[in-house]
DNA sequence: CGGGCTGTTGACTC
DNA sequence: AGAGTCAACAGCCC
């Protein structure tokens, strides 16, 4: 479940490691993935020289001389820079590049790769749809964003098209942090309401980007990250006490996903 | 061994 | 606009 903390940490380790290199040859496994066919994907970015990697929300955009390469990791994957001679068993797609190392995706259950020509990007809808990052928002943002919608807090929050990043594996903490239930309807809240989501945001997602993602992924290097269970206040620990008040925490059904809420911190 | 759960997104319906 | 359902089909847990 790669949300932002992951993908802004496999970005920078992209950029750190593939900036400059070329690629030199391409091995598509799930051409499913591809919004093209496997030819034209592979012969728009074979020779195409590594420029720059950032991320935006879920997505990793990848800058090349020839155009952009787009991975989305969907509902998990691994994102491994080896030597070409030594890649892993399991993977989708790999790009190989002059220097003889390569890099493998691998997608848990499914994801993209998806190849927009240069000065195209916007007509990527996927990407150009996202709202604001999570961490890149000002709180007059955010209230404006909320402003007269309707709905239930936590379909906002992971509608990636109203703020883009945040998904079900982090939301628990942050409406914790937030004393804001998930069936919150959004046009009850009031301005320290949104003043203290703001702040959760924060709270919710810098703390794993500093410790290099969740525990249950990898880096480029095939590293777990150092954001573990006991860094998590409340998200999976049903039956645990809530650290604040020690009321005991309950797993509830909000929609099609879970949520993980203290019942006395954050009220309906 | 098998069934249930998980997590993302788009397409589609009402 | 929002809520609901489905499809894409791996791996873990019990």
């Amino acid at each position: 479940m790669p949300e932002l903390p992951e993908i802004t940490c496999r970005s920078a380790e992209m950029k750190k490691e593939l900036t400059g290199k070329m690629i030199s040859e391409i091995e598509v496994i799930q051409p499913k993935s591809l919004n093209i066919s496997e030819n034209e994907f592979k012969s728009a970015l074979v020779g195409a020289e590594i420029l720059d990697v950032y991320p935006r929300g879920k997505w990793i955009i990848t800058n090349t001389s020839q155009g952009w390469l787009l991975i989305n990791l969907g509902m998990g994957g691994e994102l491994l820079h080896t030597q070409t001679s030594q890649k892993p068993e399991k993977r989708r797609l790999s790009l190989e590049f002059d220097d003889n190392s390569s890099l493998c995706i691998n997608f848990w259950w499914f994801g993209y790769a998806h190849f927009i020509p240069i000065s195209a990007l916007n007509s990527h809808a996927m990407t150009a749809k996202l709202g604001p990052n999570a961490l890149e928002m000002s709180p007059d943002q955010l209230q404006f964003l909320l402003k007269g919608k309707r709905g239930a807090l936590k379909t906002f929050m992971l509608d990636q098209s109203k703020i883009a990043g945040i998904g079900n594996a982090y939301i628990h903490d942050i409406l914790w942090f937030a004393y804001l239930h998930p069936l919150r309807v959004i046009d009850s809240l009031d301005n320290e309401d949104i003043a203290r989501l703001f702040q959760a945001i924060k709270d919710g997602l810098l703390p794993s980007i500093k410790k290099g993602g969740a525990f249950y992924e990898v880096n480029l290097y095939g590293e777990k990250g150092g954001f573990s269970m006991e860094d998590i206040f409340i998200g999976y620990k049903e039956g645990k006490d809530c650290p604040r008040c020690g009321t005991t925490i309950e797993k509830i059904k909000t929609g099609s996903t879970s949520s993980f809420i203290c019942p006395s911190c954050q009220k309906y």
